[in-house]
Order: structure tokens, then C-alpha cells, then sequence
DNA sequence: GCCGGTTTGTTCTCTCGTTCACAAACTCCT
DNA sequence: AGGAGTTTGTGAACGAGAGAACAAACCGGC
């Protein structure tokens, strides 16, 4: 069963490394419009801002691609860390809910500069369809299963309110799409095989929350010690 | 030195832990809202997408709030753990950058209903200010200080193009506020004593694109074997 | 008052992630 | 060519988090 085909690189890349690889194309993008060409793990850490053995470790899971003595070059790391990331092609994506944070994210262009092209705009309200956002047409949320289909849309993008948003991901799932990034304040439920990632603000903010009540209560209790 | 006073409820609980007490706030919100006063942890597990052994190992760090053999009272549980993330009280909250994202920010109600009172938006761009986005000014940026120091801010959302985050970061600690929400794509330096928690996009769907890469291999390698 | 059924709180174990520390490997200088 | 000085890649120690399993505790019926 387990046929086991080691065909380019080894696989299975640790989560928490996969997090962070974005995270360090992102320096290396910067170090590369400074006009670096080289750098060493220290100083490649020190802007993704993590400790410089995980760096090191990170990388060695796609490869050996630095000089020891030397450090990485910097043009080189970056494409093979786009490479098994998979941002050197383009990849189409749909965004569903033209509200508020729906018009911010296709008005974002860090997307697109990153390998992201938004093939659509869907809303599922008359008056949002026929708007113009970002020089994209806003249609109507039934035109999803063809515009996937037409341009083979992997990632999909949840901007709707959180009630509506486990039926826009059934639909989803069910046009071929088989990721999902959640803004939406609910639990989605979907089959094996589908990725679903969420961002939520209130979450974060909750947590910066409990953290300030926790330095406000130890800073009573050293007055009053 | 260690003076550990067990004063309330045992403090030190998990960073993970803390990461999902939000997602069972709203769970139970939800569930109290629909009407129903108690429910078992296989419930509220299901209802928060986690595991119910994880939720009852998380609610145990906040003490012993359910009864064997019946479950937990929902009004009960959601109250403790609201007092422990610290959403009893309200935060003001300042929000700097009132672009596309800024705007979505400002007018978005989740923050409100959950504790957070947006109490200024401040942009750097003269021809942003004096424009009022859901029932606020926006005010200079300059006016930070004051703001921060007539209404105790202590958490402030940076939503900034990613070049002025940093300046912006440096202009919030300076002024007393302790813990940060960072939209711009860049790693922030920050004294000790103070959390940043940051929210990438583009990062978000970096990693969804991998897996998506991943997926498309797996199937190309069966197809050949 | 006791017994069967139910559900919590907790212990144990395993996996995953992070950090340390150092040998291997490279460059540069003499 | 050789040695001093750097920097990588990785094995090993350590710590945190997740899941399985079970005893303790509770309810309701008899
Ligand atoms: N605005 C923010 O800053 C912000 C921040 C964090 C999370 N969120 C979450 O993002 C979501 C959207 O927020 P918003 O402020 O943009 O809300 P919004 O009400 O402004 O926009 C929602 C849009 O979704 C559309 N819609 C509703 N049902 C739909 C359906 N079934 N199919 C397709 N489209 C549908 C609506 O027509 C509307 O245009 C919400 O779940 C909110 O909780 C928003
Ligand atoms: N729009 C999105 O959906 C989105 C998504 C993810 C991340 N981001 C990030 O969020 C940030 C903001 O995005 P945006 O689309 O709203 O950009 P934007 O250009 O529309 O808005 C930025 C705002 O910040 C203000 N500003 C600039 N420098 C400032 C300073 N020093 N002090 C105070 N205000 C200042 C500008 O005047 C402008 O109003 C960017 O870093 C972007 O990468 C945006």
C-alpha cells in the first residue's frame, strides 16, 4: 500500500514549518529588493523574526540549498521556497460576499503580487450583482459552479455572514473546489480531502484580551505585595 | 521571589487552551441563544469542531464548572469563561490605517457585541481625516497619544501599509498601549511585556496552496502507478 | 438507601514542535 | 597546502499539546 515514490523531494513537511515558509519568502522577497544576494541563517531569522536554529531546520526539510561557511543566496532560496510552496504558478480563486471585508479583499493587491488571481467576485444579493470592485464584475452566487469549472478554482474565499457560510461551502465543495479560507465566524463542516483555514478577528482579539487582563492582574498583586 | 499567591482560579493556562476558550464562548452563545440551558462536552465539542476529551482537559484549567453525569449549565460556563478571557469588561480599542481594510474594520459589528469598543480611527493622510466611517471621525494620527491616555487604551489594531507598521508599532508602545493586532504583512519588534498577534492573508493562503499542490501530486502519482 | 446509567475531571501515553549543541563543510588568508 | 574562522545541517534533549482511557461523582428510579 504504501508505495512510497521518492520522486523529487521527500514530502511530509512538518505544519509549523509550512506556516512559516511564507513568513521567510516574504524576508527574502525583501533582503532581494535591498539588493542582497547573500545571507546567513542569523540574519535570514532575525527578519522572519524566529530563532535561527528553526530556521535552519525549517529549511533542511526541502533541502540542503546553503553553503556552509557562506550562508543561502538569496534569489535562489526564494525560488525553491516558492517552488515547494507552489506560489510560482498562478492560482485562480473565487470570493463569495461582497460586503464590507469582501470589497477589502478585492481591493488587496498583496493577492495577486503572491501568486493569488481572483477570477471572481459572488454575491448572493440583487444589488451587489453588476458593481464593479477592483475592475471585477460582482455576479450572482449561482454563477459559481461554472466559473470554477471554467477556470479550475482550487481556493475559494468566505466573506459572508457567519449564518450563510457553512451553505456557501457545501455549494463550494460540491462545484470542485477543495480549499477554503473561512472569514466567517462559524465552524465549517466539510468532507476528507477539503483544507479549511479561518481567520478570525475577534478570536484575536480575545486572546490579546485575556493576555492584558492577565499583566493587569499581576501588576495589582505586586503593588500590593 | 516566586510569591505565588493562589489567589482566584490557578493562573497559567495553556496558550493553546487560551486560543480556542473564544470558539467555546461562541459555541455557547449560539447554543443559548437557541434555547438550550445545559449540554454534555460531546455537544459542545461537536459544536466547536474540536475533540471532547481536548474541550473538558480545557475547561478543567478554568476550574470545576460542570456536574458529572449531566453536563454543563450553558449561561453558567459561558459567564466563567468570559470573566477569564476578560470579556466582562470593555476594551477600547484604537484602529490606525483606515484604508480598505480599515474601513471594513470600523464597520464591523462582531467587535462591538464581543467587548470591544472602537473608541477612534487614525490615519496619517490629511484627506482621510474628517471623514466619519461608522459613526466615527477619523482623526490624525498625531492625536494617538492623547486618545490612548484619555480612554486608557491598552489594544490597538495597526492596518497600515506594511512599511509604516513598524513606526506605528514604536508610536503605540510609546503612548502606553501593551498589546497589538497586526494586519500589515511585516514582522514587528516589540520591548518584552507587550503581545503582538499578527493576521496574514497572504500567508493564509500560501499554506492552502501547498496542500492544494500536495493533493494534485498525489493524484498525478497514482494516476502513473 | 441503593443500583444502573451517564458524564465529568484527570492521568498516562504518544506525537509534534522547539531549542541546544556540535561535527561537517566551506572560505579566505598566509 | 594548511590552518583559522564561519556557518550549515542534524542528532539529541526538552517541552508542549492532543487523544485514549478510566475512576470519581452525579442523577433518577425503585
Ligand atoms: N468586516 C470585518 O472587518 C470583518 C472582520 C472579521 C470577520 N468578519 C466576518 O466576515 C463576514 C463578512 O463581514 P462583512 O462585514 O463583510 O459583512 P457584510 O454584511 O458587509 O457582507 C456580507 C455579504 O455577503 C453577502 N451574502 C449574504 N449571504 C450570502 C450567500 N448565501 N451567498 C453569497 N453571498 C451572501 C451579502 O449580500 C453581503 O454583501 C462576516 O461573517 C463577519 O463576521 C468581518
Ligand atoms: N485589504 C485587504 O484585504 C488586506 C488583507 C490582508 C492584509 N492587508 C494589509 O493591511 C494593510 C492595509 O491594507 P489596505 O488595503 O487597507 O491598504 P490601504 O492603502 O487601502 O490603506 C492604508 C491606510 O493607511 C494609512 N497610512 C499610511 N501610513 C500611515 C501611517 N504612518 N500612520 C497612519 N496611517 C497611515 C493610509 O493613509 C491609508 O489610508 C496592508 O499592510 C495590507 O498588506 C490588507
Amino acid at each position: 500500500m504504501t508505495a512510497r515514490t521518492p520522486s523529487e523531494t521527500a514530502r511530509d513537511i512538518p505544519e509549523a514549518t509550512v506556516a512559516r515558509l511564507p513568513v521567510y519568502l516574504r524576508a527574502l522577497t525583501s533582503l532581494s529588493e535591498a539588493g542582497t544576494s547573500t545571507c546567513s541563517s542569523e540574519a535570514l531569522a532575525a527578519s522572519a523574526g524566529v530563532n535561527s536554529a528553526m530556521l535552519r531546520k525549517d529549511l533542511s526539510y526541502l533541502g540542503s540549498y546553503g553553503t556552509r561557511g557562506v550562508g543561502y543566496d538569496v534569489d535562489y532560496l526564494r525560488y525553491q521556497i516558492a517552488r515547494e510552496i507552489g506560489v510560482t504558478q498562478d492560482w485562480p480563486v473565487v470570493i463569495v460576499g461582497i460586503g464590507n471585508l469582501g470589497h477589502a479583499l478585492a481591493n488587496y493587491s498583496g493577492f495577486r503580487s503572491r501568486g493569488f488571481r481572483t477570477v471572481a467576485l459572488l454575491d448572493a444579493d440583487p444589488a451587489r450583482t453588476g458593481e464593479t470592485v477592483a475592475g471585477i464584475d460582482v455576479r450572482p452566487f449561482d454563477d459559481l459552479e461554472g466559473i470554477v469549472a471554467e477556470h479550475g478554482v482550487a481556493i475559494g474565499v468566505i466573506a459572508t455572514p457567519a449564518p450563510a457560510a457553512q451553505a456557501v461551502a457545501d455549494r463550494m465543495v460540491a462545484a470542485g473546489i477543495s480549499s477554503i479560507l473561512n472569514f466567517a465566524a462559524s465552524v465549517l463542516t466539510v468532507p476528507a480531502g477539503v483544507d479549511v483555514r479561518k481567520v478570525d478577528l475577534s478570536i484575536e482579539l480575545q486572546i490579546l484580551a485575556y493576555h492584558e487582563q492577565r499583566k493587569a492582574q499581576d501588576q495589582q498583586q505586586e503593588e500590593t505585595a
